[in-house]
DNA sequence: TCTGTAGGTTAACGCCATTAACTACGTGCG
DNA sequence: CGCACGTAGTTAATGGCGTTAACCTACAGA
């Protein structure tokens, strides 16, 4: 048998893959160590326990989160960019539903945690789309709030099964992006139809 | 000793207060007999399973927090009824987020849920609340998720400490109501939705 | 070639949800 | 008035989980 298969990442990326086909709350060591061919105790040579394994996941796929909202804003503006980062970020969350709830319930563990730099590059990328709108400086926090309070929602209300009402979901989500859109432009202009 | 303390609701409500304190996720039934100072099996005469138990709380929980949407928006209208209301969802949720928490993940086991009805009674608040911004049929389903999601995704990130900014999420949070209020208004929202 | 390290194993512990088997309280019938 | 039965509660046992301890052994480097 050869020896040092396993690494700390390989670990922590096949427990992303996991945690997306059976969910967050359903992740499990031995689940876990089956899938990689091995002995549940094993895993704990690489990864100090389940919430460190939990942690690990939410680290690489808030960078990975991070690069997907960036990478769609890129080289848009305004109404553009709105609507591919938030498209983005609900293909991501429909994608990997638990690498996002893991990402999400995350917290840092301390001052030079590298989930840090990875949210802050995704709030840093919706600071950048928002700029386009040329709002207040004052109502800029409040602006990102309000459209990580909305995306998220709709996003995980979406993947946990919530909207069961007959009428199409991506209808509702673009129709909520056009709501956003023309609530922060200035009064005057609104060209923006679909 | 006394016979006949426990029931299935006063273990229910046990429940609910005892997740608002520890959180969704980590209540069990050895705490939760502890509590009610009984041995941990005794539930099982009131209770099928902890999945039982937890649906049991997302029952009664919806039927509160439908409540107190009700109440909140009783006797207002349009903007008013709106803050009123998202007002009253903000606050169950941070008064009780372990029921809030119950409530959502909870789905139907089947056609004569008594879920069903309380979910019904909160769309019913929203949907009366939205009526008084006289939007076309087809985009109320639109409003009423979007609103949904908005408030959802704030409260639920708030109580979870995912605002860190150090910017008031009371304002932030009022920012955001006036915001969609005033999209949602008929003079300024005319061209919505294609 | 020998040796130390590190990735793997098996065995064992404790906690949890759940079930089985049993006990005793108190109601309601004779 | 007493007895029987249903049931709320008990203790004991099962199985699955995360985790730790003790051990084994393949391989790298001296």
């Amino acid at each position: 048998m050869p020896r040092a298969r396993l690494t700390p990442l390989s670990v922590t990326e096949a427990g992303a893959a996991l945690i997306d086909e059976i969910g967050f709350e359903n992740l499990s060591m031995g689940m876990l160590a089956e899938r990689l061919g091995v002995k549940t105790p094993a895993l704990y040579k690489h990864v100090t326990s389940q919430a460190d394994l939990a942690h690990r996941i939410a680290i690489v796929s808030m960078a990975e989160f991070a690069d997907a909202i960036r990478d769609a804003i890129q080289g848009r503006a305004g109404s553009d960019a709105l609507a591919a980062g938030a498209q983005a970020m609900r293909t991501y969350v429909q994608e990997h539903p638990g690498r996002y709830a893991a990402a999400n319930a995350a917290r840092p563990t301390g001052p030079d945690d590298p989930l840090i730099p990875a949210v802050e590059r995704v709030v840093a990328s919706w600071a950048a789309m928002l700029r386009g709108y040329h709002l207040d400086s004052g109502q800029e926090i409040h602006a990102l709030r309000m459209l990580r309070s909305a995306l998220h929602g709709f996003s995980t209300l979406e993947a946990a099964g919530g909207f069961q009402i007959d009428a199409s979901v991506d209808d509702s989500f673009t129709w909520m992006i056009n709501f956003l859109d023309q609530g922060l432009h200035p009064a005057t202009s609104s060209t923006l139809g679909r």
